[in-house]
RNA sequence: GCCCCCGUAGCUCAAUGGAUAGAGCGUCGGCCUCCGAAGCCGCAGGUCGCAGUUCGAGUCUGCGCGGGGGCACCA
């Protein structure tokens, strides 16, 4: 059992015994419909849990799936499907409830932990992606303000996929969307040159709606001393789209600041305005115009998945009330078409009758179809990830609409959905927002709690659940975070392969990464633990939940300090603190290697 | 009116349709002559309701109840 090809792909051997044990049962119950022991029925594909720890590693409830099919009891194809399972060397099988469990033997798992210390760095990476270049958009927040609490928790769970993606074995593409188009832009613009006439003492007042928020008075104050006040003679029109240009600049230089204090990188800023000037809207509309799926309709284009008409009263904006009557109005008239049923609501790409301004009559969508044609097609990432707040829930039909009517899979846009984060205040819930000028910058939660506890925060909780941020908790929970347990763990091993070095007996127990050996509870336990990784990249890349990884690195350290409490290493006798030691840094590995897959650091000491 | 998400312990959250639903914080009680006590051990406490599907439901379906977001010229 060594060379080359176990020395370099030892990641993929301890991967495949979960897929082992899958053929192997599938084999089985393929042999005892040969020997007469099971009558014949289609083989299910088979799926293998994590029952509880006294069950064992692995369990198969195939034989429950299989009763009716068979006619069996349970227990017994069980039984029957457990005869025909050879021995294996790794596992031992037992029958229990109908259940078919599994248990690693401990001379598997000792054999585990130099392999992982051999995968080093590349412990955990799978072959998921084959290569295939995937992208994560995220950010992308509008270049109007500063970087909210908001945007950190957008781009801690995009940058933590986009890791993800890459360990699985994609080649990332790592965006930001900048919104440097649009009617908010222009109004930016305007804000900033009030801010800027002000600054430099002339009296101008801001536009209405204007963007009042600190970081656009500091942004104007900046521009201004980089430009000084030549802009105080030219001509309003001129100013406001030149300093808007230079206000939007400063503006995205100081959320990528932000963005490198959280350890987010991008691979690419990419403008929504490229997407006009290039004519890649223009030619994406008209794939979708050959299709008869653009029509105009009360002075406005709409894009209608189905090419079906626009229903009188959709184009205009109304009340609850007005859409309860709605409702009631249109049954009769709707009631025979019935290709509009699954069809997603008709959406306005362009208006030429309400919208003055030329430069403003195209709305976010109409650059949404060209980006989608441009990601899939034309860069050609599968899976093409966007990460969104739930403000965007609404577009996400459509974006698949209009990916599926340019004809790409929609199978290889993924769409998700965050909750937003609502901040206490005065013991009430309050949803922030710039506009209501009670956004959280990240930069100054940076100041107070450091990008690890911030990355953890934002981590810790599914997507789909609401993150109630708490200013005053944060101040005083710098120590007790729970990153900081993680973190511990991590910190504490370093101190002991410190301590090794430190003391004469290195070369004993430094000497051999082979032979370990190990029978304490707590040491296989971490050990059992420590062989997830794998298994939770998969579960985080297919599922794109980042949030396990906060869970799984909670539980390593748990299982860590299990075998700190009860297993000695520098006390023991030589050849099993040479074990315990390798177990030790194979435990860092893992915890580092989680920790940097969150892109939080891995510190030696705290 | 319609669409999406959520409802689990006192609080904040976990749980690929599997066996006895797990953590943290908080409460209470223990543990440093011993590799880092930012730690460990223990006690107490829970699936919003009613049906349905399934061998099996916190998880899937339907209907309620409660909360959040959205429903075309705002990004």
């Amino acid at each position: 059992m060594t060379g080359i090809a176990q020395c370099r792909y030892t990641w993929l051997l301890i991967f495949m015994i979960r897929d082992h044990i899958k053929h192997a049962i599938e084999h089985a119950i393929a042999a005892a419909q040969a020997a007469g022991d099971l009558p014949a029925f289609d083989i299910p594909a088979v799926n293998l849990a994590k029952p509880r720890p006294d069950m064992g590693d692995y369990a198969a409830s195939v034989a429950m799936q299989l009763a009716r099919a068979a006619k069996m009891a349970p227990m017994a194809i069980a039984q029957r499907i457990a005869k025909h399972l050879p021995a294996h060397p790794a596992y031992t099988v037992e029958v229990a409830a109908g259940y078919l469990n599994f248990r690693l033997t401990a001379a598997h798992l000792s054999a585990q932990v130099s392999d992982i210390l051999q995968a080093g760095a590349a412990w955990g990476n799978i072959n998921l992606g084959k290569g295939q270049q995937a992208q994560v958009e995220h950010g992308s927040a509008n270049p109007t303000g500063y970087a909210t609490i908001g945007t950190a928790r957008n781009v801690t769970v995009g940058d933590t996929l986009a890791n993800t993606l890459e360990a699985a074995g994609y080649v990332v593409h790592r965006e930001w969307y900048v919104n440097d188009a649009g009617s908010q832009v222009k109004k930016f613009g305007a804000s900033i040159y009030a801010r800027y006439c002000q600054h430099f003492g002339k009296d101008e007042p801001m536009p209405a709606n204007g963007y009042m928020g600190d970081d656009v008075t500091q942004t104007a104050q900046r521009v201004a001393e980089m430009v000084g006040d030549q802009y105080l003679n030219t001509p309003k029109e001129q100013a406001i789209v030149a300093l808007g240009r230079l206000g939007i600049d400063t503006m995205m230089a100081t959320i990528k600041h932000t963005m490198t204090r959280l350890n987010v990188r991008f691979d690419n800023f990419f403008s929504e305005k490229s997407l006009y000037s290039s004519g890649a809207s223009d030619r994406a509309l008209a794939m979708l115009r050959a299709k008869g799926l653009l029509i105009e309709h009360d002075g406005a284009l709409w894009f209608s998945e189905d090419g079906s008409p626009i229903r009188k009263g959709q184009a205009k904006k109304k009340t609850d009330a007005e859409y309860a009557s709605d409702a009631s109005d249109d049954t009769d008239e709707d009631a025979d078409e019935s290709k509009t049923q699954n069809a997603v609501q008709a959406v306005v790409i362009r208006s030429d009758r309400v919208i003055s301004d030329p430069d403003e009559r195209a709305t976010y969508f109409c650059s949404d179809i060209p980006y989608v044609w441009n990601k899939v097609h034309e860069r050609g990432f599968k899976p093409a990830v966007y990460v969104w707040g739930e403000d965007h829930q609404a577009d996400v039909a459509r974006l698949y609409a209009a990916t599926r009517a340019l004809g790409l899979n929609e199978n290889d846009v993924k769409i998700l959905i965050y909750r937003f984060i609502t901040l206490m205040s005065g013991g009430q819930e309050v949803r922030m927002g710039k506009r209501k000028g009670n956004a959280i910058w990240t930069d100054d939660v940076l100041d107070q709690a450091g990008p690890d506890a911030l990355r953890y925060i934002m981590l810790s909780r599914s997507i789909d659940t609401k993150i109630v941020f708490d200013l005053d908790v944060l101040k005083e929970q710098n120590d007790k975070n729970p990153v900081y347990y993680v973190q511990y763990a991590h910190a504490r091993i370093c101190s002991i392969e410190r301590k090794v070095e430190s003391s004469g007996s290195v070369d004993n127990l430094k000497s051999n990464i082979q032979n370990l050996k190990f029978e304490h509870v707590a040491e296989l336990n971490l050990i059992r633990k420590l062989l997830e990784l794998p298994e939770i990249v998969e579960l985080v890349a297919t599922t794109l939940q980042p949030h396990h990884y906060v869970t799984y690195a909670r539980e390593i350290a748990q299982s860590f300090s299990g075998f700190y409490e009860n297993c000695r290493i520098i006390d023991a006798a030589p050849d099993v603190a040479a074990s315990r030691l390798q177990l030790a840094k194979a435990s860092r590995l893992t915890l580092a290697k989680v920790l940097h897959l969150m892109g939080m650091t891995a510190p030696e000491k705290m």
